[in-house]
DNA sequence: GTCTATACATGGATAGAC
DNA sequence: GTCTATCCATGTATAGAC
């Protein structure tokens, strides 16, 4: 079940180039049409349709190709191979979370009110798909594991992280960068660490609670830190 | 891949039964003999060490039986199927995290020093074997797509739970057992939280910050919810 | 660029000798 | 209780027609 020792098409890009990221583009094609686009496009999302329903053990291309209503051989015609398609999920996902943190977050008085906007925030993203939060996980995790794509979980921190700096630093003018990325650390840990708990063990009510507590926590850290501003 | 329909062994025991969790013993035998006990574990540590090395999605019952030194139809004779032995691995993991937490923790003056070695053991041993670490997340997931098995993520989480309850519950003997639980709760979610991160991102350094921090939010987070003793 | 058909490998599981 | 040999399903990927 594995082809890894060439799976070129992930190793293509070592770095994040641009910002349209996974773009394991077919062989020697550059400028794809533009109905190859849409097509690939289905394919990202019906691979995320699968892999709701199955998860990233149960995953095959042909659950794939019939979710995306594609026939097998354009599955691979678009995708080097299934690490590539499945990467390429990834770093959807994980564009399409850090946009949403920014859309969800704007306007905040002060810097207590940040963090607790940016911690409900993080959370409804999460408690709206819960399915997705798996797959995401599944992948990062599965990234790790497939040669040439460990970069790929480390870029999904990376953004993340940014997402939340972006997010504080507003208030938080005055501040060493360093000083409020250690908040943003420490605020995706704790979302983290609650979402995987309320799906080992779902109890929405406590979640929502764990959230609660945890922004607490946070608006301590973050004046242990001396983030807040002199009033 | 599956077989889920009549996946017996994993539904046998729906709840948990004893305390020697993951006996999904071999087909009608209560009793198993000296060496077959012995077996039985070999096999359990040889998938931990196959896990390790490929991840739940490339391991193999045969991969597993070499690592075991064990010959493939060994492997179906103690293990129903491959699901049932992952899952008596997931077990095994479990309870030896939880077992070295208790170790870990003993003599705390106060409930801040308490606080404080809890998260400084959990986290050494998490950075202990990393690799564990990932293998245990992954099977936590896996356990959640299996059928009949989801079950056993929640132990997980519950028994977790409880060790950190019991630690903290000694140096709070007035609070109510519903804020130490939030206490516990805040804690593993962080400190989870922190491993994912390092896991993704590798930087031990950053991660030693981050549970410094994660320590002081933490006591702060003790305060509010009232648990500390006046003096 | 998309489809059909198929090659080829690998996996889980079992049968039955020992 | 352990081993060998094998069945058979399933998976990824490709070849080549359209």
């Amino acid at each position: 079940m594995r082809r890894e020792q060439e799976s070129r098409g992930l190793t293509t890009s070592d770095a994040p180039e641009a910002d349209d990221a996974g773009q394991e583009a077919a062989p020697a094609r550059r400028r794809a049409g533009r109905k190859a686009r849409e097509t690939r496009e289905r394919l990202i999302e019906g691979t995320l349709l699968a892999l709701c329903d199955e998860g990233v053990t149960g995953i095959t291309t042909r659950k794939i190709a019939e979710k995306a209503d594609v026939h097998l051989g354009t599955l691979h015609y678009h995708f080097e191979s299934k690490d590539a398609l499945l990467m390429a999920v990834l770093d959807t996902l994980g564009a399409r979370l850090a946009q949403q943190l920014r859309l969800g977050v704007a306007g905040s008085r002060d810097l207590d009110e940040c963090i607790e906007r940016v911690l409900e925030t993080d959370w409804i993203i999460a408690e709206r798909n819960l399915a997705i939060q798996i797959v995401q996980y599944e992948l990062t995790l599965y990234a790790l594991r497939t040669e040439g794509a460990a970069w790929m979980a480390r870029r999904q921190y990376d953004d993340y992280i940014k997402a939340h700096d972006d997010a504080f630093a507003g208030h938080a003018s005055g501040a060493p960068a360093e000083a409020i990325r250690r908040l943003s650390q420490a605020v995706m840990a704790g979302i983290d660490g609650i979402i995987l708990q309320e799906l080992a063990a779902p109890d929405l009510a406590r979640s929502r609670g764990a959230v609660r507590d945890l922004i607490a926590a946070m608006q301590a850290l973050a004046r242990t830190l001396g983030l807040h501003r002199p009033r």
